[in-house]
DNA sequence: CCTGAAAAGTTGACAACATGAACCTTTTAT
DNA sequence: ATAAAAGGTTCATGTTGTCAACTTTTCAGG
């Protein structure tokens, strides 16, 4: 294990760096099939859920929705109707500017929300192979990587 | 800090794995965007790059892949034959069995599969926020909960 | 005031992904 | 030899996603 120098251009990404990316790989894909079951289990899409998620804090634009996704807008027009015609969500036009269309969590919608956000928490087998302290520490990392980044705050 | 005693039957999840659920969910969802940026680039879908990916260590039967996605068979064989028609797979009946259509990968896959996964190791801003140590530490972390699960091994 | 540019959503056409049922081929068991 | 089972494919259907064109509302200049 001869430590190879940092050459030239290239930032040739260390074996831990490597293995870090490959795990997190495993670890994502894991957590995406759990999510899409869970949500499954309460017939909602991966995406109906994602929305749903995000109006836990309140009534949010189809333009923010979009954008906070990362996806077209047009898109969000099709998973917002189906989720209103199966009563999730409402849709009203704001009072200060009247194109904007407000996106609400209905009763019914926030409850679907929070019992899965609460099934997560539950079913997540992953984070049962670790203790409290490294709990912790693992909070901190991810804390760290997300500020870095483009964290959306909260 | 009072250690709240585990309460009878409902397994109350503590503030801590709340929190590292939350951030998980926001670092898949990053993670996911990034995966799915760099796919494109090479003009590739993310289901057809996370099937090519898993031909990396060679050649795999569909049922398999099916297995491996947690997916149908059926959808298997539109994205192999998009991945064939482009000349990145090719699909051969196996020898021993000749119901099996063993899926490999051609040198143009490889390639392409090789480049994404290396462009992903430098792309990946959330590392760059922690240090070496941190990196390991973080590596501990995820094998350990990898292991513990569903680990298909390495 | 009025006209035109810009912004928010929607619609329509289209491709990929995903499931489930029905089907064909090959293997295996009786 | 025949029946059951396993591996893939096909078909019908629904959701997600993009892009271009369009409507409505707001805003900026003249």
């Amino acid at each position: 294990m001869d430590t190879q120098p940092a050459q030239d251009a290239t930032p040739q990404p260390d074996e831990i760096t490597r293995e870090v990316v490959d795990l997190m790989a495993n670890l994502v894909a894991l957590f995406h099939r759990e999510y899409e079951e869970a949500a499954a289990a309460r017939s909602l899409t991966g995406a109906q859920a994602k929305v749903l998620a995000l109006l836990r804090r309140g009534p949010m634009p189809m333009r923010q929705i979009a954008q906070t996704l990362s996806c077209e807008p047009s898109n969000i027009t099709g998973i917002v109707d189906r989720l209103e015609s199966r009563g999730f969500v409402t849709r009203e036009a704001d009072r200060q500017d009247r194109r904007v269309k407000l996106v609400a969590a209905t009763d019914t919608g926030s409850a679907a929300s929070a019992e899965l956000r609460e099934s997560l928490n539950f079913a997540r087998e992953p984070l049962a192979a670790l203790g409290p302290d490294e709990r912790t520490v693992l909070r901190d990392l991810l804390r760290r990587m997300l500020t870095g980044a483009a964290g959306p705050g909260a």
